[in-house]
Parts: structure tokens; sequence; C-alpha cells
DNA sequence: CGAACGTCGTAC
DNA sequence: GACGTACGACGTTCGT
């Protein structure tokens, strides 16, 4: 059996018959989910490997030079569907069916050629279409699916359904005609008359014979255009000796391109569709995996690992928790399908004996703490952090999956192994659900059956394993990204692993203290609103706050929140505050309960119990810039800003016999713009080593620099800010609280003055466009898809990004590199210096106090070492017994 | 009752 | 609509 789809009549027919679907980027979709679940829809139904889906190519046809106005009213096709066509006809390709396109005629004739070569080599034929026309094809070997309507056609069906046998159907257009292809037919006669005469006479030629017998009104219109008959046939009878390339074996359907299907559907957002795509498994490629029980099958794969040129590790551990984590077990892969899982504390009913957890650690260490055996894994610092909790080394961290990703493309997709799996080998990994089941149901890993947790561990390593044979050799076909991935990433991953480690010292009775005092103002300030307001609400709820200001009290609405409610959002409420009293004291209890419960009550609850110190977690593969980021807790937004912030910041400290030492970057971004743009103004400004701003603001003002209010240089620095973000002169004029027109002169003062910077980004935005992507110093990538985005504010958004990402990931890029060299040196060095924080341009060092100028010249000249510019990178140092002195 | 989302606020 | 990159608290809504 061969199945031939019309693809352009389905088309059509999905974009008027379903209701408008946009995917969250405002793309349109709605005609691709009804042709793609047409095309499941057939490819369920029929059991065959012949399909083929035909397109009408661009382009006039033979029918267009038979009659000029054929199809001539049709609109052109609107552009949300055009839009549509190129990812549909990915779609089709991903699903391995062929597609066939030919100019100079019409799918139809493309389909009836092909039917009748396959009804020749004995074939049958179904023919998928809503069209119509296409009835005249059927015959014994052929039936016609219409599978939007649901309706198959066979030769009993056409006669039914038109009152005539399929080799009367080409008569019975002419007659009716097809007000969509423009042919009129024969005025007033329709489907009941045309079937009627032609069941009386035999065919149209029939009845052109005895045209005079017939009475009547359509007797006469039909004498009155006779002449016009013979074209309208022409045009309705489908040809099938069109010349195609192909034949019949060339609709063979192919294997379905998993990864590329997987990737088509996230982006369309057909997410039902991706959760049922029967995605290949790691075990129906073939992959097979094995428990490790016994010491002599330990000692099989101990060997296989020596052996190795890499091998891929993994750890299974109590808890997600770096610190927390005990190991449950560990796998290993050394070629793909090929993995084991060495069970060592799974400890349910009817667990069977395993081997224990230090005779193994003992057979691996020296293997694992080897910088000669390189290893492989997925965000190998956690594995790394499990084994120092044995007191173990994890060296030779040769390649990490979840850093290559990043590297490659920071953005296209998480950077989790499932993720991964998905994204670049098509597979569908077992996830850590289905094994230990999630939410309440959730059982610790050491609770799981060993067969399940061998498949599921053993599957992390081998794909671990799958993933570098893709990436890697991505990642060495672009010599740039290798240099960042193999000279930034990796270098960094034991540097963060001890970051983590050491932690910072939070000081808790300072903490709780300040949740005191803070808890006694907030309760005031609550008292206060209720009684301005006459009752008591939630402070904390945008709802009834809505209720409050703006219905029972009637407050102006100045802005709305994207949802289109009415916004309570800082800006506004200060606004208001200029006015009114509740909203001042609003922004007062804002900003003393975000103090208390994000950071006074929180960050006590998080001292680790064991080391009395907080210890976050950095992650490497978050950003889309390059920066790192911190969670549980978040230890890079610690407020700085207001009095009562800084007290927070007092909370961080120095052991006894130490101090802090916070480094920070000075200006580093807009060094890194002086660099990039090489604008003569701003490199000299900064060579003279002057106060940016200041300098800034002198040009802008054409004043002396001493002679800058601080007003001016308020003004300069939020430009220069607003610069690096891709602001635009409405955002700096809402920022300075002036007239659009002042900031836009503001502006062009600035590019006026510093043309080179005005260059650069011009420049910067030019290349985002012809590559796709934008580059930091050390050639770190961004991609920019939504360039392309039709939605404007989106497409100016990628703007922005394409301005801001090189200098924000250049400064992310030098901090590491800085890392990696102090790190290096504390590693050699006997002074007592810990690294413990970094907040994306400041790193926080604990010092023993004795030591403290020699550690504070090796770090500071580190830092500045870290790149190599055209104006100085300046670190700024300041010591203290807790952070906030330290700046 | 937990997951997902929206809003707001903190940092650089 | 209008300033880039993050994380997290809290309230609300939705679905199990």
């Amino acid at each position: 059996m061969v199945v031939l789809i019309d693809g352009s009549s389905f088309f059509y027919r999905a974009y008027h018959a379903l209701p408008p679907l946009n995917n969250s980027k405002g793309e349109p979709t709605g005609a691709i989910y009804g042709v793609a679940n047409m095309l499941r829809k057939l490819l369920k139904k029929y059991d065959t490997p012949y399909f083929g889906v035909v397109f009408d190519a661009a382009g006039p046809t033979f029918r267009n030079h038979l009659f000029k106005a054929y199809k001539a009213h049709r609109p052109p096709m609107p552009e949300d569907l055009k839009a549509q066509l190129g990812p549909l006809q990915e779609l089709i390709e991903a699903l391995g069916i062929p597609q066939i396109s030919q100019e100079g005629v019409e799918a139809d004739d493309v389909i009836a050629t092909l039917a009748k070569k396959a009804k020749a080599q004995g074939f049958f034929v179904v023919v998928a279409s809503s069209d119509k026309d296409l009835a005249q094809l059927v015959d014994e070997r052929l039936i016609l699916d219409n599978t939007m309507a649901e309706t198959l056609l066979d030769v009993r069906g056409v006669q039914e359904k038109f009152g005539v046998p399929p080799g009367r159907i080409v008569d019975y257009l002419a007659l009716v005609g097809d007000s969509s292809d423009n042919i009129s037919g024969i005025p007033g006669v329709g489907p009941k008359t045309a079937a009627k005469w032609l069941n009386q006479y035999g065919s149209l030629d029939g009845i052109v014979t005895h045209a005079s017998e017939i009475k009547g009104k359509a007797g006469e219109s039909l004498r009155a255009h006779l002449r016009e008959l013979d074209l309208a046939r022409q045009l309705a009878t489908i040809h099938n000796d069109v010349e195609l390339a192909i034949g019949i074996e060339d609709l063979k359907r192919r294997p379905p391109d998993y990864a590329k299907l997987a990737c088509l559907l996230k982006r369309l957002e057909f997410t039902s569709w991706l959760r049922q795509l029967d995605l290949p498994t790691a075990h129906s490629q073939g992959s097979r995996y094995e428990a490790v029980l016994s010491r002599a099958d330990l000692n099989i794969w101990l060997e296989a690992l020596r052996q190795a040129e890499l091998f891929a590790f993994d750890t299974e551990t109590t808890d997600l928790n770096y610190l927390n984590a005990r190991l449950v077990g560990v796998s290993f892969a050394v070629e793909p399908g090929k993995a084991a899982y060495v069970p060592l504390a799974h400890d349910y009913r009817g667990a069977p004996p395993q081997l224990a957890v230090n005779e193994v650690l003992a057979e691996l260490g020296p293997l694992l703490a080897s910088e000669e055996v390189p290893k492989l894994g997925q965000n190998l610092k956690y594995d790394a952090h499990v084994l120092a909790n044995y007191g173990m080394e994890l060296k030779g961290i040769a390649h990490d999956t979840m850093l290559q990703s990043y590297v490659l493309n920071s953005t296209a997709t998480r950077h989790d192994l499932d993720s991964l799996a998905l994204t670049y080998l098509g597979i569908k990994t077992t996830r850590y659900e289905e094994v230990a089941g999630k939410g309440t149901k959730q059982i610790p890993f050491q609770k799981v059956s060993l067969e399940r947790a061998a498949a599921y561990a053993a599957e992390d390593a081998d794909l671990t394993l799958r993933l570098h044979r893709v990436l890697w050799p991505k990642l060495e076909a672009e010599p740039k990204l290798k240099k960042v991935y193999q000279e930034i990433e990796m270098p960094l991953v034991p540097v963060l692993m001890r970051l983590e480690r050491n932690g910072v010292k939070v000081d808790r009775e300072e903490l709780h203290s300040l949740s005191a005092e803070l808890g006694q103002r907030l309760a005031a300030i609550e008292e206060q609103v209720y009684c301005l307001a006459g009752e008591e609400f939630n402070l904390a709820s945008p709802r009834q706050l809505h209720r409050i200001l703006f219905e029972k009290l009637s407050l102006p609405v100045l802005k709305k929140t994207p949802t289109g409610q009415p916004s309570t959002a800082e800006e506004v409420l200060s606004r208001l505050a200029e006015e009114f009293e509740l909203p001042r004291l609003l922004l007062e209890h804002r900003t003393l309960s975000k103090l208390k419960t994000t950071y006074a009550d929180r960050l006590p609850e998080q001292i680790h119990p064991r080391t009395g110190r907080v210890h976050t977690s950095y992650h490497q593969a978050v950003t889309a810039t390059g920066r790192l980021s911190s969670s549980d807790p978040n230890l890079q937004n610690i407020p700085i800003r207001s009095e009562e912030g800084r007290r927070i910041r007092r909370a961080f400290v120095a052991p006894p016999g130490a101090k802090l030492v916070a480094a920070d970057y000075s200006q580093i971004e807009l060094r890194i713009m002086a660099h990039l743009s090489q604008d003569p103004n701003l490199v000299r400004a900064f060579a003279a080593g002057t106060d940016i701003h200041r300098a800034t603001a002198a040009e802008l003002f054409n004043l002396a620099p001493e002679e800058v209010t601080p007003n001016q240089r308020r003004a300069a620095k939020a430009i220069n800010f607003g610069l690096i973000y891709g602001m635009s002169a409405f955002g700096l004029a809402k920022q300075l609280g002036v007239e659009r027109e002042q900031a836009q002169a503001y502006i062009d003062r600035y590019f006026e003055r510093y043309p080179g910077v005005r260059d650069y980004m011009e420049r910067t935005k030019q290349t985002a466009y012809r590559a796709g992507y934008v580059e930091t110093l050390f050639g770190r990538r961004l991609y920019l898809p939504e360039l392309n985005a039709k939605d404007p504010r989106r497409q100016s958004q990628a703007e922005r990004a394409a301005i801001n990402a090189p200098m924000q990931g250049s400064a992310a890029d030098i901090i590491k590199r800085a890392m990696i060299a102090v790190d290096h040196w504390i590693q050699r060095s006997r002074i007592e210096v810990k690294m413990i924080l970094q907040v994306h341009d400041e790193l926080v060092f604990e010092v023993e106090e004795d030591c403290l100028d020699q550690a504070i010249l090796e770090i500071q000249t580190r830092m500045q070492q870290a790149a190599d510019l055209r104006v100085p990178l300046v670190v700024e140092v300041g010591v203290g017994a807790n952070w906030d002195e330290a700046h």
C-alpha cells in the first residue's frame, strides 16, 4: 500500500478550520498542529512503509497558462500561514516522511502520477486529501481518505456522494465549477442537476450533443456557456503523466530523527505529543547494564576502567545536599551501551548482600585520585563533593557533559542529563521519579530495588558517555569554544567545589536580634496601615492591596502589570508616597519584611549543623551570559544599598584570628566596553585613573571634572549603566526623573563625545544579526534566536541582550579566570586563605590575620592579571571583621 | 495539598 | 513597551 498525502490542501484546511494557535513566543502553530495530527493519524491507520507528502510548488502551473484567471482571485498566502510552512516541512522531515513538490504542476497532478506508478507496480493506493477534485482518481485500487472529515471514499462512496462514478467527476466538476479555482461552471447548475444530466446522457460529451433537448432555465444556461465547457474540463482534469524524478521506492519512510523531532515539538510547544512520543530509550537502543555484587566482577570492571581512554563516572547518594550526601552506589561506563552499577548501601528488605563502601572506595581511590586517569561525568562537581565527604579526592576531571552543552549553547536547553539526552541523542531517559517516586511518595534511593537502581544509575553513566561522543566533537570543531571549555569552565570545577565546601561564617545571634527588631518595626507599621485603611488585611497580598489602594481609597492607577492588574511595584508606590501616607508606609514595610523573611530569618536556618557555616551552591550552567548563579541560599543578592541591608552583611563574619578580604573589580563592565569599543575618550579616561562617572559628566556638561555637581555625576552614572544594559531614552528618563527629550539629549551628547561606543554598539548588533550570536572577549557565545522574532518587543529585548552579553559575559570570563589563578596560588601557598564568596565582580576571602598584606597582594595581582585590556583592570580591596566592613 | 505562575525585591 | 543577568518569598490558582 502507498499513502499519498495532499499536504497543501490539509495545510490550508487546518489553517481555516482550526482556531489560531500560537506558542509562547507568539509564533503561529495552528496549521502545523492540524497537519501534524493528521499525519499521526495516517501513520497509525496505515501499516505501510510507503508515505509521501505532496506540496504545491511556488509559481505558476500549466493551468495558469491555459486560463489566466485560474485561481487569480485567491489572495496570497497569509503571513501567519506562510510562517508555518518551513517548520511543518522540518517536522515532516524529522518524521522521516518523504516530501515532494514539483514546479509547473499542482500537488494533485503529482499525486495522480505517483498513484498511477504505484498501481502499475501492484500497490493499493490511499490518497489523503480534503479536496473533492481528487475523487476523479478513485478506482478499485485507489481510495480517497479525507482524514480531517474522517471520511473514506471508494468507488461506491464517490457514486453516493456525487451521484456519478469517479470517471465522470471531471465532467461533473466542469459543469458545477469550482469557485476556489475561479472556474464558474454552468451558472444555475449545481451538484444535483449535474448528476442528473450526466446520468441521463452518460457524459459531458453526451450532454453537449443533446444540449438543445434540455429544457428550462438550466438548459438555456448550458447552451449559453457551451464554449467554456471544454476549458473547464481541461482545468478540472488532473494529469497523471507528470515527469517525476522519483519513483515509489523513494517514498519509503525513513526512521524518525527523534532528536530533531523532540527539539521541534519542544519549540512548537506541542508538549502533549512530546510526552506521548514513543522515543527510543537507552535500552531500546541496545544498552545493557550489569549490577556488580562480587569482588570478582568489581575487579573485571576496575581493569576495564584502567584500560579505558576515558570513562564515565556517576554516584547515587542519600541526599541532594552535597555536604550531607552519602554513597548508595557508583556507576561506570567505558563504551556506549556498556555500563555497570555497583550498589553499596541498598537496605530494603530482601536486598542482596553488596560490596562494602570502604572496600570499593579503597580499590577505586587510586583511580579516582589519579590525574593520569581521565574521568567524564555530568556535573562532576557534585560527585567530587560526595567523594570529598569520604576524604577522597577526585582528580583528572577531564570532561563534563553539562559544561560541554553549556559552552556550546547556553540557552538551547536546560543542561540536565534528561534534557541533554533528549536534545542530542533523541533518547528518553529513565527519570529519577520513575524509580524513587516523587512528592510524598518519594522513597530514599537506598530503598529502591537493586534492579531498578542499576537500570537508572548505569543509564546515567552510559548516556553521559554517549553524550560526550556527540558534544565533544562539536566543541573541537569550534576552537574558541573549546578553549572556553578547557581553559575556563573545566578548571573552575574544583575551584567551585572548594569554594562551596569552605562556606561562610554567619553570626546567628546577630541575625536573630535583627529579626526580632525588624519584627517589632513591622508590627508597628502594620498598626498604622490598618488604621489608615480602616481595616486589617494582608500587606503581602497584591490582590488585597489592590482592593484597599485602588478600590477602597481610590488612589490613581499609575501603571499596570503585564497581566493588566494595577501594579503596586516600588516605582508606583514611590510616586504615590509623595502625596499619601499609606504607600509610604507600605514601601517601608516591603523593604523591612523582605530583609526579615528572606535574609534575617532564612539565613540562620541555612547554617550547616556540622560546619557551623553557610554553604551555598554555585551553578555553572544556568545563566545565558556565562555568569555563575547561586542558590540555597543565594549569596549573590545580599543587601548592601540600604543601612538596614548592610546590617545583614555585618552578620557575615570572619572567625577568630582571621579577617574577611573583599576584592572588587572596579567598573569592570565599563572597562570592558572601553576595551571592546576602543573609544579614545573612554580609554583615556580610564587610563588617567579618574572617577569615570565624574569624567563622563564633565564630558556631557562641558565642565572641568572638579566642577561637576553630585546631580550631574548621578546622571552620568545612570547613562553609563544604561549603556551596558542597552537602555533607551525612555528608560533613562524614568531613571533620572527627567523628560524623554532631555534624556535623549544626554544620550546624543554621550555618543557625540564617545563616538567609538556608538560604533561599537552598532557593530555588535550587526554581527549579532549576521551570525546569530555575540561573543565575549574569550570567545564565549550567546545565541540570540529572538533577533528574528516577529514580535518587535522580543526582538528589541534580544538586541539589548546582544549589547549587554559581551560585557557581562566578558566580566564573567575574567573573574572565572581570576578564581582559577587565585585558587592555584591558594593550593600552593602556606598561608591560611579561603575563597568563600563570588558575587559577579567580587571575590571574598577569609585570611589569617598575620598574613593579610601578602595575601591581598597575591589576590589583587592575580585578579588584575586575569585579562589584558587596553585599559587598566583595577581591583579594590577592603578588609574587615565582617563583609560590610570589608567594603 | 503540592505544582505552576505572577508579582515583587534583592544583587551585580 | 521601553534596562541586561540571576534567585527567592509570598500569594493565588489550578489540578490531583
